[in-house]
DNA sequence: TAGTTTTCTTGCCAAATGGCAAGTATTCCT
DNA sequence: AGGAATACTTGCCATTTGGCAAGAAAACTA
Protein backbone atom coordinates (compact mmCIF):
# COMPACT_ATOMS: atom_id res chain seq x y z
CA UNK A 1 0.00 0.00 0.00
CA UNK A 2 1.46 3.45 -0.84
CA UNK A 3 0.62 4.93 1.98
CA UNK A 4 2.64 2.68 4.13
CA UNK A 5 5.53 3.38 1.77
CA UNK A 6 4.98 7.16 2.12
CA UNK A 7 5.07 6.71 5.74
CA UNK A 8 7.90 3.70 6.43
CA UNK A 9 10.37 5.46 4.74
CA UNK A 10 12.89 4.19 7.59
CA UNK A 11 11.73 0.68 7.59
CA UNK A 12 10.87 1.12 11.20
CA UNK A 13 7.26 0.27 10.63
CA UNK A 14 6.23 -3.69 11.78
CA UNK A 15 4.33 -6.18 10.24
CA UNK A 16 1.46 -5.67 12.93
CA UNK A 17 1.80 -1.87 12.61
CA UNK A 18 1.17 -2.01 9.02
CA UNK A 19 -1.98 -4.35 9.33
CA UNK A 20 -3.20 -2.19 12.10
CA UNK A 21 -2.66 1.17 9.27
CA UNK A 22 -4.32 -0.97 6.83
CA UNK A 23 -7.58 -1.85 8.87
CA UNK A 24 -7.99 1.00 9.90
CA UNK A 25 -7.88 3.10 6.77
CA UNK A 26 -11.16 3.33 3.98
CA UNK A 27 -9.92 3.65 -0.10
CA UNK A 28 -12.68 6.35 -1.24
CA UNK A 29 -13.05 7.56 -4.81
CA UNK A 30 -13.54 10.85 -5.30
CA UNK A 31 -15.27 11.82 -9.04
CA UNK A 32 -14.30 15.19 -10.86
CA UNK A 33 -15.65 18.35 -9.52
CA UNK A 34 -16.22 17.32 -5.85
CA UNK A 35 -15.02 18.09 -2.76
CA UNK A 36 -13.20 16.42 -0.12
CA UNK A 37 -13.34 19.22 2.73
CA UNK A 38 -16.21 22.04 2.46
CA UNK A 39 -15.38 25.27 2.95
CA UNK A 40 -17.06 26.51 6.68
CA UNK A 41 -17.23 22.79 8.31
CA UNK A 42 -15.06 21.45 10.12
CA UNK A 43 -12.72 18.07 8.93
CA UNK A 44 -12.04 14.91 10.22
CA UNK A 45 -10.12 13.49 7.79
CA UNK A 46 -7.20 13.25 6.35
CA UNK A 47 -6.19 12.08 2.97
CA UNK A 48 -3.71 9.79 0.98
CA UNK A 49 -4.10 10.80 -2.83
CA UNK A 50 -3.48 7.60 -4.80
CA UNK A 51 -4.73 8.73 -7.65
CA UNK A 52 -5.42 12.60 -9.03
CA UNK A 53 -5.32 15.74 -8.21
CA UNK A 54 -7.17 18.34 -5.58
CA UNK A 55 -6.94 21.70 -5.52
CA UNK A 56 -7.37 23.89 -2.40
CA UNK A 57 -9.50 27.40 -2.97
CA UNK A 58 -11.06 29.99 -1.04
CA UNK A 59 -12.69 33.33 -1.51
CA UNK A 60 -10.10 36.45 -1.30
CA UNK A 61 -11.11 39.36 0.22
CA UNK A 62 -13.12 41.21 -3.29
CA UNK A 63 -14.82 37.29 -3.74
CA UNK A 64 -12.37 36.54 -5.53
CA UNK A 65 -12.00 32.39 -6.14
CA UNK A 66 -8.26 31.89 -5.33
CA UNK A 67 -6.41 28.51 -6.08
CA UNK A 68 -3.83 28.12 -3.64
CA UNK A 69 -2.37 24.64 -3.58
CA UNK A 70 -2.14 21.43 -5.32
CA UNK A 71 -2.45 17.58 -3.82
CA UNK A 72 -1.49 14.93 -6.19
CA UNK A 73 -0.29 11.74 -6.03
CA UNK A 74 1.67 10.73 -2.70
CA UNK A 75 0.59 13.12 -1.29
CA UNK A 76 -0.86 13.72 1.73
CA UNK A 77 -4.66 16.22 1.08
CA UNK A 78 -6.96 17.45 3.53
CA UNK A 79 -7.30 20.68 5.64
CA UNK A 80 -4.11 20.82 8.21
CA UNK A 81 -5.62 23.54 10.12
CA UNK A 82 -8.86 22.37 10.20
CA UNK A 83 -7.86 18.71 10.67
CA UNK A 84 -5.01 19.73 13.71
CA UNK A 85 -6.90 22.76 15.38
CA UNK A 86 -10.52 21.43 15.29
CA UNK A 87 -11.74 24.88 13.54
CA UNK A 88 -13.87 24.84 10.27
CA UNK A 89 -11.94 25.17 6.91
CA UNK A 90 -11.04 28.48 5.65
CA UNK A 91 -11.22 27.34 2.16
CA UNK A 92 -12.10 23.77 0.24
CA UNK A 93 -10.45 21.04 -1.20
CA UNK A 94 -11.89 19.97 -4.50
CA UNK A 95 -11.03 17.33 -6.90
CA UNK A 96 -9.39 18.51 -10.50
CA UNK A 97 -9.70 15.10 -11.73
CA UNK A 98 -11.38 12.12 -10.90
CA UNK A 99 -9.69 10.85 -8.09
CA UNK A 100 -9.14 7.87 -5.42
CA UNK A 101 -7.46 8.40 -1.87
CA UNK A 102 -6.88 6.61 1.14
CA UNK A 103 -8.79 8.30 4.05
CA UNK A 104 -7.30 8.29 7.24
CA UNK A 105 -9.76 9.73 10.13
CA UNK A 106 -9.74 11.07 13.25
CA UNK A 107 -10.36 8.09 15.17
CA UNK A 108 -7.67 6.04 13.03
CA UNK A 109 -5.08 9.34 13.28
CA UNK A 110 -5.34 8.79 17.52
CA UNK A 111 -4.81 5.05 16.93
CA UNK A 112 -2.08 5.56 14.73
CA UNK A 113 -1.01 8.04 17.30
CA UNK A 114 -0.63 5.58 20.43
CA UNK A 115 0.09 2.38 18.67
CA UNK A 116 3.06 3.80 16.36
CA UNK A 117 5.31 5.54 17.71
CA UNK A 118 7.11 7.27 15.10
CA UNK A 119 3.96 8.31 13.45
CA UNK A 120 2.84 11.46 14.57
CA UNK A 121 6.53 13.49 13.94
CA UNK A 122 7.16 10.91 10.71
CA UNK A 123 4.07 12.88 9.53
CA UNK A 124 4.13 16.15 10.96
CA UNK A 125 7.85 15.95 9.12
CA UNK A 126 6.40 15.47 5.65
CA UNK A 127 4.21 17.88 6.45
CA UNK A 128 6.23 20.75 7.45
CA UNK A 129 8.58 20.19 3.59
CA UNK A 130 5.34 20.43 2.25
CA UNK A 131 4.76 23.95 3.66
CA UNK A 132 8.29 24.77 3.29
CA UNK A 133 8.40 24.17 -0.02
CA UNK A 134 5.01 25.61 -0.77
CA UNK A 135 6.02 28.85 0.90
CA UNK A 136 9.66 29.15 -1.13
CA UNK A 137 7.46 28.72 -4.33
CA UNK A 138 5.51 31.36 -3.68
CA UNK A 139 7.97 33.19 -2.60
CA UNK A 140 9.52 32.78 -5.80
CA UNK A 141 6.28 33.93 -7.72
CA UNK A 142 6.46 37.50 -6.44
CA UNK A 143 9.33 38.29 -8.20
CA UNK A 144 8.49 36.83 -11.39
CA UNK A 145 6.74 38.14 -14.63
CA UNK A 146 3.86 35.91 -15.59
CA UNK A 147 6.21 34.14 -18.12
CA UNK A 148 8.68 33.21 -15.33
CA UNK A 149 6.25 32.32 -12.57
CA UNK A 150 4.46 29.39 -15.62
CA UNK A 151 8.32 28.16 -16.36
CA UNK A 152 8.29 27.42 -12.66
CA UNK A 153 5.56 26.03 -12.27
CA UNK A 154 6.41 23.41 -15.04
CA UNK A 155 9.64 22.25 -13.72
CA UNK A 156 8.13 22.58 -10.27
CA UNK A 157 5.21 20.47 -10.91
CA UNK A 158 5.81 19.24 -14.53
CA UNK A 159 2.72 16.68 -14.30
CA UNK A 160 0.51 19.08 -13.22
CA UNK A 161 0.42 21.76 -15.92
CA UNK A 162 -0.84 19.31 -18.43
CA UNK A 163 -3.74 17.95 -15.93
CA UNK A 164 -5.29 20.73 -14.57
CA UNK A 165 -7.22 23.42 -16.49
CA UNK A 166 -5.83 26.28 -17.35
CA UNK A 167 -7.76 28.10 -14.86
CA UNK A 168 -6.91 27.29 -12.07
CA UNK A 169 -3.10 27.47 -12.81
CA UNK A 170 -3.52 30.80 -13.83
CA UNK A 171 -5.63 31.62 -10.40
CA UNK A 172 -2.70 29.71 -8.40
CA UNK A 173 0.17 32.32 -10.12
CA UNK A 174 -2.08 35.08 -9.92
CA UNK A 175 -1.91 35.67 -13.38
CA UNK A 176 -5.39 35.90 -15.84
CA UNK A 177 -6.17 33.15 -17.98
CA UNK A 178 -5.87 34.87 -20.77
CA UNK A 179 -2.26 35.77 -19.74
CA UNK A 180 -1.92 32.26 -19.76
CA UNK A 181 -3.24 31.10 -22.79
CA UNK A 182 -0.86 33.42 -24.26
CA UNK A 183 2.14 32.37 -22.27
CA UNK A 184 1.78 28.76 -23.27
CA UNK A 185 1.50 29.48 -27.15
CA UNK A 186 4.97 31.60 -26.86
CA UNK A 187 6.32 28.84 -25.33
CA UNK A 188 5.08 25.98 -28.11
CA UNK A 189 6.20 28.18 -30.42
CA UNK A 190 10.03 28.02 -29.35
CA UNK B 1 11.63 41.69 30.78
CA UNK B 2 10.26 41.96 27.34
CA UNK B 3 11.21 38.14 26.02
CA UNK B 4 9.90 36.79 29.23
CA UNK B 5 6.66 38.13 28.79
CA UNK B 6 6.58 36.89 24.77
CA UNK B 7 6.60 33.43 26.86
CA UNK B 8 4.57 33.47 29.42
CA UNK B 9 1.52 34.28 27.34
CA UNK B 10 0.26 31.64 30.23
CA UNK B 11 1.62 32.94 33.48
CA UNK B 12 3.13 29.50 33.95
CA UNK B 13 6.67 30.58 34.21
CA UNK B 14 7.97 30.26 37.93
CA UNK B 15 10.15 32.76 39.29
CA UNK B 16 13.56 30.12 39.01
CA UNK B 17 12.75 29.52 35.35
CA UNK B 18 12.49 33.61 34.81
CA UNK B 19 15.94 33.98 36.37
CA UNK B 20 17.15 31.20 34.72
CA UNK B 21 16.01 32.47 31.44
CA UNK B 22 17.70 36.01 32.18
CA UNK B 23 20.83 34.56 33.93
CA UNK B 24 21.17 32.39 30.08
CA UNK B 25 20.95 34.88 27.64
CA UNK B 26 22.63 37.97 26.12
CA UNK B 27 22.12 41.77 25.66
CA UNK B 28 23.29 42.78 22.06
CA UNK B 29 23.44 45.26 20.00
CA UNK B 30 23.54 45.86 15.95
CA UNK B 31 24.18 48.88 13.95
CA UNK B 32 22.19 49.79 11.14
CA UNK B 33 23.37 47.40 8.36
CA UNK B 34 25.19 44.86 10.36
CA UNK B 35 24.47 40.78 10.04
CA UNK B 36 23.08 39.13 12.86
CA UNK B 37 23.78 36.04 10.58
CA UNK B 38 25.33 35.64 7.45
CA UNK B 39 24.34 33.09 4.49
CA UNK B 40 26.65 30.18 4.54
CA UNK B 41 26.94 30.15 7.94
CA UNK B 42 25.95 27.53 10.90
CA UNK B 43 23.72 30.27 12.98
CA UNK B 44 23.65 29.08 16.57
CA UNK B 45 21.45 31.59 17.66
CA UNK B 46 18.28 32.66 18.13
CA UNK B 47 17.37 36.53 19.04
CA UNK B 48 14.35 38.35 20.43
CA UNK B 49 13.92 41.76 18.73
CA UNK B 50 13.63 44.30 21.49
CA UNK B 51 14.15 47.53 19.54
CA UNK B 52 14.67 48.00 15.61
CA UNK B 53 13.90 46.03 12.57
CA UNK B 54 16.02 43.10 10.39
CA UNK B 55 15.44 42.01 6.99
CA UNK B 56 16.02 38.35 5.67
CA UNK B 57 17.27 38.16 1.90
CA UNK B 58 18.93 36.28 -0.42
CA UNK B 59 19.83 36.00 -4.16
CA UNK B 60 17.34 34.46 -6.61
CA UNK B 61 18.41 32.34 -9.43
CA UNK B 62 19.20 35.23 -11.75
CA UNK B 63 21.18 36.63 -8.96
CA UNK B 64 18.86 39.55 -7.80
CA UNK B 65 18.88 40.01 -4.02
CA UNK B 66 15.19 39.56 -2.72
CA UNK B 67 14.14 40.74 1.01
CA UNK B 68 11.90 38.00 1.83
CA UNK B 69 10.91 38.96 5.67
CA UNK B 70 11.21 41.49 8.23
CA UNK B 71 11.49 40.89 11.94
CA UNK B 72 10.80 43.91 14.32
CA UNK B 73 10.53 44.68 17.82
CA UNK B 74 8.56 41.62 19.72
CA UNK B 75 9.58 39.22 17.35
CA UNK B 76 11.83 35.77 17.24
CA UNK B 77 15.33 36.95 14.31
CA UNK B 78 16.93 34.19 13.39
CA UNK B 79 17.34 31.68 10.56
CA UNK B 80 14.46 29.23 11.72
CA UNK B 81 15.99 26.34 9.33
CA UNK B 82 19.77 26.93 9.97
CA UNK B 83 19.42 27.18 13.36
CA UNK B 84 17.57 23.81 14.04
CA UNK B 85 18.58 21.66 11.37
CA UNK B 86 22.33 22.52 11.93
CA UNK B 87 22.81 23.53 8.25
CA UNK B 88 24.40 26.83 6.44
CA UNK B 89 21.75 29.41 6.38
CA UNK B 90 20.07 30.18 2.68
CA UNK B 91 19.76 33.81 3.81
CA UNK B 92 21.05 36.79 5.42
CA UNK B 93 19.62 38.51 8.30
CA UNK B 94 20.86 42.20 8.21
CA UNK B 95 19.45 45.18 10.36
CA UNK B 96 18.05 47.79 8.90
CA UNK B 97 18.27 49.90 11.80
CA UNK B 98 20.02 50.17 14.90
CA UNK B 99 18.90 47.36 16.86
CA UNK B 100 18.73 45.26 20.31
CA UNK B 101 17.95 42.18 20.89
CA UNK B 102 17.97 39.29 23.39
CA UNK B 103 20.34 36.32 22.39
CA UNK B 104 19.62 32.56 22.97
CA UNK B 105 22.45 31.04 22.07
CA UNK B 106 22.32 26.87 21.53
CA UNK B 107 23.34 26.26 25.00
CA UNK B 108 21.04 28.66 26.49
CA UNK B 109 18.61 27.01 24.21
CA UNK B 110 18.80 23.26 24.80
CA UNK B 111 19.39 24.03 28.36
CA UNK B 112 15.75 25.94 28.42
CA UNK B 113 14.44 23.11 27.07
CA UNK B 114 15.45 20.62 29.18
CA UNK B 115 14.38 22.82 32.57
CA UNK B 116 11.30 24.83 31.15
CA UNK B 117 8.60 22.20 30.49
CA UNK B 118 6.80 24.62 28.30
CA UNK B 119 9.66 25.89 26.74
CA UNK B 120 9.95 24.13 23.23
CA UNK B 121 6.09 23.68 22.93
CA UNK B 122 5.84 28.19 23.18
CA UNK B 123 7.95 28.47 21.21
CA UNK B 124 7.37 26.54 18.64
CA UNK B 125 3.95 27.68 18.64
CA UNK B 126 5.38 31.13 18.19
CA UNK B 127 7.63 30.13 14.93
CA UNK B 128 4.70 28.09 13.44
CA UNK B 129 2.38 31.31 13.64
CA UNK B 130 4.51 33.07 12.28
CA UNK B 131 5.19 30.78 8.94
CA UNK B 132 1.76 30.40 8.51
CA UNK B 133 1.23 34.50 8.83
CA UNK B 134 4.06 35.23 6.50
CA UNK B 135 2.75 32.13 4.07
CA UNK B 136 -0.94 33.90 4.17
CA UNK B 137 0.66 37.26 3.66
CA UNK B 138 3.00 36.09 0.61
CA UNK B 139 0.24 34.24 -1.34
CA UNK B 140 -2.26 37.35 -1.09
CA UNK B 141 0.38 39.47 -2.76
CA UNK B 142 0.37 36.39 -5.44
CA UNK B 143 -2.88 37.79 -6.47
CA UNK B 144 -2.41 41.68 -5.87
CA UNK B 145 -1.64 44.60 -8.04
CA UNK B 146 1.72 46.72 -7.15
CA UNK B 147 -0.56 49.44 -5.63
CA UNK B 148 -2.55 46.72 -3.56
CA UNK B 149 -0.06 44.31 -2.72
CA UNK B 150 1.53 48.31 -0.77
CA UNK B 151 -1.71 49.05 1.07
CA UNK B 152 -1.98 45.02 1.92
CA UNK B 153 1.55 46.13 3.22
CA UNK B 154 0.97 49.09 5.34
CA UNK B 155 -2.48 47.38 6.49
CA UNK B 156 -0.38 44.31 7.55
CA UNK B 157 2.71 46.36 9.32
CA UNK B 158 1.89 49.61 9.64
CA UNK B 159 4.94 50.25 11.75
CA UNK B 160 7.24 49.22 8.80
CA UNK B 161 5.58 51.23 6.04
CA UNK B 162 7.71 54.06 7.34
CA UNK B 163 10.44 53.06 9.10
CA UNK B 164 11.98 50.71 6.21
CA UNK B 165 13.72 51.35 3.19
CA UNK B 166 11.89 51.78 0.24
CA UNK B 167 13.76 49.22 -1.69
CA UNK B 168 13.85 46.78 0.47
CA UNK B 169 10.17 46.65 0.63
CA UNK B 170 9.54 47.11 -3.07
CA UNK B 171 11.53 43.72 -3.19
CA UNK B 172 9.29 42.20 -0.50
CA UNK B 173 6.53 43.12 -2.63
CA UNK B 174 7.58 42.15 -5.47
CA UNK B 175 7.87 45.67 -7.34
CA UNK B 176 10.54 48.11 -8.53
CA UNK B 177 11.61 50.81 -6.28
CA UNK B 178 10.13 53.14 -8.85
CA UNK B 179 6.58 51.65 -9.04
CA UNK B 180 6.78 51.75 -5.04
CA UNK B 181 7.51 55.54 -5.07
CA UNK B 182 4.80 56.33 -7.54
CA UNK B 183 1.85 54.52 -5.64
CA UNK B 184 3.54 55.88 -2.44
CA UNK B 185 3.05 59.37 -4.12
CA UNK B 186 -0.41 58.50 -5.37
CA UNK B 187 -1.72 57.16 -2.07
CA UNK B 188 -0.45 60.40 -0.02
CA UNK B 189 -2.07 62.34 -2.66
CA UNK B 190 -6.14 60.57 -1.45
C1' DT C 1 29.58 71.95 7.58
C1' DA C 2 31.08 70.57 3.11
C1' DG C 3 31.56 66.89 0.33
C1' DT C 4 30.38 62.21 -0.74
C1' DT C 5 27.51 58.42 -1.00
C1' DT C 6 23.18 56.42 -0.81
C1' DT C 7 18.38 56.62 -1.38
C1' DC C 8 14.48 58.37 -3.51
C1' DT C 9 11.81 60.80 -7.18
C1' DT C 10 10.43 61.92 -11.75
C1' DG C 11 9.91 61.95 -16.83
C1' DC C 12 9.99 59.40 -20.84
C1' DC C 13 9.09 55.41 -23.38
C1' DA C 14 8.69 50.31 -24.07
C1' DA C 15 6.89 46.04 -22.64
C1' DA C 16 3.81 43.22 -20.10
C1' DT C 17 -0.60 42.33 -18.48
C1' DG C 18 -5.54 43.00 -17.87
C1' DG C 19 -10.42 43.50 -19.51
C1' DC C 20 -13.74 42.32 -22.57
C1' DA C 21 -16.16 40.38 -26.58
C1' DA C 22 -16.35 37.07 -29.84
C1' DG C 23 -15.26 32.89 -31.61
C1' DT C 24 -13.39 28.03 -31.35
C1' DA C 25 -12.53 23.82 -29.15
C1' DT C 26 -13.47 20.47 -25.83
C1' DT C 27 -16.07 17.99 -22.58
C1' DC C 28 -20.23 16.36 -20.69
C1' DC C 29 -24.58 14.37 -20.73
C1' DT C 30 -28.50 11.79 -22.33
C1' DA D 1 -24.42 11.42 -32.19
C1' DG D 2 -26.44 15.92 -30.96
C1' DG D 3 -26.87 19.67 -28.20
C1' DA D 4 -25.50 22.18 -24.14
C1' DA D 5 -22.26 23.59 -21.05
C1' DT D 6 -17.59 24.49 -20.04
C1' DA D 7 -12.98 25.61 -21.14
C1' DC D 8 -9.80 27.81 -24.04
C1' DT D 9 -8.08 31.12 -27.62
C1' DT D 10 -7.60 35.36 -29.95
C1' DG D 11 -7.97 40.27 -31.26
C1' DC D 12 -8.37 44.83 -29.75
C1' DC D 13 -7.32 48.39 -26.70
C1' DA D 14 -6.54 50.45 -21.94
C1' DT D 15 -3.82 50.28 -17.97
C1' DT D 16 -0.10 49.00 -15.27
C1' DT D 17 4.49 48.23 -14.59
C1' DG D 18 9.33 48.08 -15.90
C1' DG D 19 13.74 50.15 -17.55
C1' DC D 20 16.67 53.77 -17.70
C1' DA D 21 18.69 58.42 -17.15
C1' DA D 22 18.90 62.40 -14.72
C1' DG D 23 18.28 64.99 -10.89
C1' DA D 24 16.70 65.96 -5.92
C1' DA D 25 16.82 64.74 -1.25
C1' DA D 26 18.58 62.58 2.63
C1' DA D 27 22.05 60.27 5.22
C1' DC D 28 26.65 59.52 6.28
C1' DT D 29 31.60 60.85 6.97
C1' DA D 30 35.47 63.26 7.85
Amino acid sequence: MKLIDFINTNNQLSDIEKELIVNNVEVRTIANKDYFVKSGTRSNEIGFVTSGIFRYFFYDGDGNEVTSHFMAEDELVGSITSFFEFTPSAGSIQAVTDCELIIINRDSWDLFCSEIPQWETSIQKKINEVILRKANFQRSLINSDAKNAYLKFMNTFPSLAQRVPLNYIASYLGITPFSLSRIRKAIASL
